[in-house]
RNA sequence: GGCGGCGUAGCUCAGUUGGUCAGAGCAUGCGGCUCAUAUCCGCAGUGUCGUAGGUUCGACUCCUACCGCCGCCA
């Protein structure tokens, strides 16, 4: 049973880098279940957060490299990832930069609350430590010898104080919320190795780092000499900026929270954040929708070897929509999916150029040909109109369903099944051989009628994965807010005019690269 | 080293609790239609369902071992 309101985040980008695909993956997929839910619950109760990680390590070293101050350094990416969230129409409520004051007064409320109630404790600490990464490390982690694996250099012991938080004293309620509730950690291979995570004891998590080391973080309320751990900074992200983050307001929201995050951040999600929450006696998030990982033609991708493509170059070529409608169908949520620029193409060709492109075409070709763009019949059901129209009717609540797993992929699919069957039923009618003869124009109003009808139920469902798409064509149909989202059969009328086909996605020639 | 996942048509993958499950889409070939963006419809395939055993009247579907790829934890 879905709540009547819902909470989603992406993963706060921590990058010293571009937007990739990869990144917009992420985005796209939480931005059309928003979009999704939003048509579900209503506007008021969907709220969606996003934004930039800033602080940390590698922020600062990234920014020292590119001879900028780290706060100036964070503007410029940040303002590269909220630039790409606008060009890919991510509807996100709030964008969300850790160097905003109000998120860093959220932040040092918190570690105020977690450590006057006791579960901050400040020890001694001594360990392996690279000066190179400026890190500490594990034995295990090391290479014999104790050198470090990045830089081949021998880490040294190192004696430090910092503020840790006990992770243990919460694993078992942990474990038991990932075991009792089968969607709090999807899909369910992460929710696995999630719960072997909390079968063996864990250590402390530092929550600090002196200032003398690192000093680009947000400052601990309770002792001035130290910043608190990137880590511990980012995930208040998600809550900081709300407008009302009264305990009242978070203990409301959390329960309806919606996370969604690659798979290399699911322990710093699974087992952190959750006790992070507990620690300040706050509930727990509602379920944590972790995602693969992409490839790029078969490679894992990578900034030096240059096949991190650009994200935002795909929606000015082929167009809007294309990105997302690719990865959405191509990818199957939780695997890892592979990116090239020729699936990307087969994908255009065969699904939006010929299926969705031209279907749309012929029929308000035929409208307009034969009506001049004028409904003139009801939605029909003859027996021969049964089965069109069950699809249509079914379109919605079928791919409805499947987006509810987060299987983005089988609601497309859902979604492509009803453009078949429009395009068999045209055959089967042949509506372009009846309107030769006068007297059967009534038949093929009939039959017009049901496939505009349908057309509009199908944009209507596809508005999620592709917002601009949907929109044009309801534009064609002429049909406004109020009934985009009726149920088939309640939605165009006797009288209603279209307007002429315009091609939507003209066909990609095989031989451009 | 421990645990887990995956290996099904040229490609991407579906295959619920073992018995029309050997399938879909794309790509390919042939035929048809003409409203439509050389689009649409129909037909046609190819597969030792990773390998070798086992359980069963019967296994892609369960068990064992092995091979290959990957992930998590060490």
């Amino acid at each position: 049973m879905p709540p009547e309101r819902i909470h989603i985040t992406t993963a706060i980008t921590y990058s010293n880098g571009p937007p990739h695909v990869g990144h917009a993956y992420e985005y796209l997929a939480a931005d059309s279940y928003a979009r999704f839910m939003r048509r579900k619950l209503g506007k008021k109760n969907v709220t969606f957060v996003t934004g930039t990680d800033e602080h940390g390590q590698k922020n600062r070293d990234a920014a020292v490299k590119a001879g900028l101050a780290p706060k100036a350094f964070a503007d410029q990416i940040s303002a590269m990832f909220k630039q790409a969230h606008a060009g890919l129409n991510i509807s996100y409520d709030y964008f969300v930069r850790t160097t905003d004051p109000v998120h860093e007064a959220f932040v040092q409320k918190m570690l105020a609350r977690s450590h006057t109630s006791g579960n901050i404790r400040f020890r001694e600490y001594e360990g392996l430590y690279c000066v190179g990464c400026e890190r500490f490390y594990t034995e295990k982690e090391l290479l014999p010898g104790n050198l470090c694996p990045e830089h081949n250099q021998k880490a040294e012991l190192l004696k430090e104080s910092n503020y840790f938080l006990n992770l243990e004293k919460y694993r078992d309620r942990i474990r038991d919320q990932i075991k009792r509730n089968r969607d709090f950690i999807r899909p369910e291979r992460y929710r696995n190795e999630a719960l072997k995570m909390l079968d063996e004891p864990l250590a402390d998590l530092c929550i600090s780092r002196p200032k003398a080391r690192l000093d680009w973080g947000i400052e601990l309320p309770f002792d001035a000499n130290y910043v608190t751990y990137v880590w511990y900074d980012a995930f208040w992200a998600y809550l900081s900026e709300l407008p009302d983050t009264s305990d009242d307001a978070l203990k409301a929201i959390l329960p309806v929270t919606e996370h969604f995050i690659g798979k290399d951040i699911l322990k710093t999600h699974a087992v952190y954040w959750p006790a992070m929450l507990l620690a300040v006696e706050l509930p727990l998030y509602r379920s944590l929708n972790v995602h693969g990982f992409l490839n790029f033609g078969g490679a894992r991708f990578s900034k030096s070897s240059g096949n991190v493509a650009d994200p935002l170059a795909y929606e000015a070529n082929p167009g809007p929509d294309v990105l997302r409608y690719f990865l959405l169908r191509d990818v199957v949520y939780g695997l890892d999916g592979d990116f090239t620029e020729e699936r990307l193409i087969e994908r255009y060709n065969a699904d939006l150029a010929n299926d969705l492109g031209n279907l749309t075409s012929r029929v308000l070709s035929m409208a307009a040909r034969y009506f001049d763009g004028e409904v003139t019949a009801h939605p029909a059901s003859n027996r021969e109109d049964a089965a069109i129209c069950e699809a249509f009717a079914g379109v919605a609540p079928r791919s409805d369903a499947m987006l509810e797993t987060l299987a983005f992929n089988r609601a497309l699919e859902v979604i492509w099944q009803a453009l078949d069957a429009a395009n068999k039923y045209i055959v089967a009618t042949s509506p372009f051989t009846l309107a030769k003869d006068p007297a059967k124009l009534p038949r093929v109003a009939e039959i017009l009628a049901n496939l505009l009808e349908g057309l509009r139920v199908v944009a209507d469902t596809l508005a999620p994965f592709m917002p601009v798409t949907s929109r044009k064509i309801l534009d064609l149909l002429a049909i406004g807010e109020s009934i985009a989202h009726a149920p088939f059969g309640q939605g165009l009328k006797p009288g209603h005019h279209v307007k002429p086909a315009t091609p939507l996605f003209p066909r990609i020639d095989a031989k451009r690269s």
